[in-house]
DNA sequence: GAGTGGTCTAGACCACGCC
DNA sequence: GCGTGGTCTAGACCACTCA
């Protein structure tokens, strides 16, 4: 005979939250009741009932707001990333009518090579790079984090060592420093953001980032980008096509 | 002038933690001083370390263990998933010698569509599909739950409809039942797991999963099969390939 | 100023793992 | 039995938002 101990108060509170956000009981954008009021209305104390809200905020249901109150989450939209805007520098914004997209560059230096990016970038010897250090936003909300990496050599003393935008983006910059493009190779992973990226990309709790990153070969399989991208992982699909005949 | 107030102290001790961690004071899979240890070093009560604690553990950083102790997280290998493996059906054990890999199939059955389902394989009037919902394991770690959707009146009657392992894998499948595929799409996402994910993938504490999904067209631009992949997000690297010049 | 969430204390008792 | 983390209390004071 299976035997269950009765769940935590906390969790009970926590599901029975659950259930009335999801069965609309509060919609989202409204706020929960206060705190000291649901510790009343279940008999609870306080910190047992910031317990229960807690849950449901790393569940990211939810959104407390100092001073405000507790909020049920609104979900905005979804923008898509599809990996045409690498091979044929599509622009983003066409398939994404009424939004507007803009970028910081955060920084522009030349600094010496991490183990990561000197392997992507297949450094032997001269291990120095220009970084580009940028921050997407997409109307005034910022997205996404990028970060590229070129061989110092390649760049410095060309505009993409230059901190200003690239118009058409950099892969549009490589190509005319006169290098011809070969191939990408392309990796998705995915984990929990770092204090830092939490407040730059304004993540809710609970919300993981994707870590988009890749790198461009010219010809003779040569690195010349390697990128790393940070996105806000609730608001960002991916998407590839290919042949089903390679 | 900016003016930044000093972090509350809970956060400080998290900061101190993760340093530690991160330089190697305590190794993976060696445990932290026990709560009442830390509540006495750092002259804080119980509950304030332990609230610097669950900071560490949404990080997935540390996990705690009921009754031993709360442990630097291993990180075990990452898979690599090629999306090779649609195309040409390369086999995934190939990147990846010494992990045996295996498979669970848990259920294959005919349902009604979903939405999401019905307008992923543009299915109206006859809205029936015949799902394989599988479970994937590497050394007997439940590392990706997989269901797959076809059509009914394509499927039924078939192997794809009968709950026995396919040779080869559903693409090959596929094949076999006549069809030429055309083409690919594919989705990437990420969030948060759900209770039961976080059982059956035996997810840690703060780790988040990839949602995969693609739909496989057969030529005439129908789709044959929508699946949705659901993976351990610590665990799992997705890699692409494409010719810069399509 | 009233109400909200954020931080913190100093305890208590319980459930679990391990010797 | 003892140490571990898990749950819970009944307060306190602070920081923030908004009327």
């Amino acid at each position: 005979m299976e035997f269950r101990p009765p769940a935590p108060r906390y969790l009970q509170v926590a599901e029975h939250l659950r259930e009335a956000i999801l069965r609309g009981d509060y919609k989202p954008g409204e706020a929960l009741p206060g705190e000291p009021q649901l510790a009343q209305r279940y008999n609870l104390s306080r910190p047992t009932i910031r317990q229960a809200i807690a849950a449901l905020r790393t569940e990211g249901l939810v959104a407390a707001e100092h001073g405000r109150g507790t909020f049920v989450r609104e979900r905005r939209p979804v923008l898509q990333v599809s990996s045409a805007y690498l091979t044929q520098g599509a622009q983003w914004a066409d398939q994404h009518p009424g939004l507007v997209a803009s970028q910081v560059i955060r920084e522009v230096v030349e600094v010496p090579a991490t183990d990561e990016v000197a392997v992507a970038l297949h450094l032997v010897g001269e291990t120095r790079v220009v970084v580009r250090r940028r921050l997407m936003l997409v109307d005034d909300d910022p997205v996404q984090l990028a970060d590229s990496y070129y061989p110092a050599e390649l760049v410095r003393d060309t505009p993409i060592a230059d901190p200003a935008k690239l118009p058409g983006g950099t892969i549009a910059a490589l190509k005319r420093l006169g290098l011809t493009l070969d191939r990408f190779e392309e990796y998705v992973a995915t984990r929990m953001p770092a204090p830092d990226e939490i407040r730059t990309l304004r993540l809710a709790e609970g919300v993981p980032v994707i870590v988009l990153s890749w790198v461009a070969y010219a010809e003779g399989d040569t690195p010349v980008e390697y990128s790393v991208a940070t996105l806000n992982g609730e608001r960002h699909r991916l998407k590839y096509e290919f042949p089903a005949q390679p």
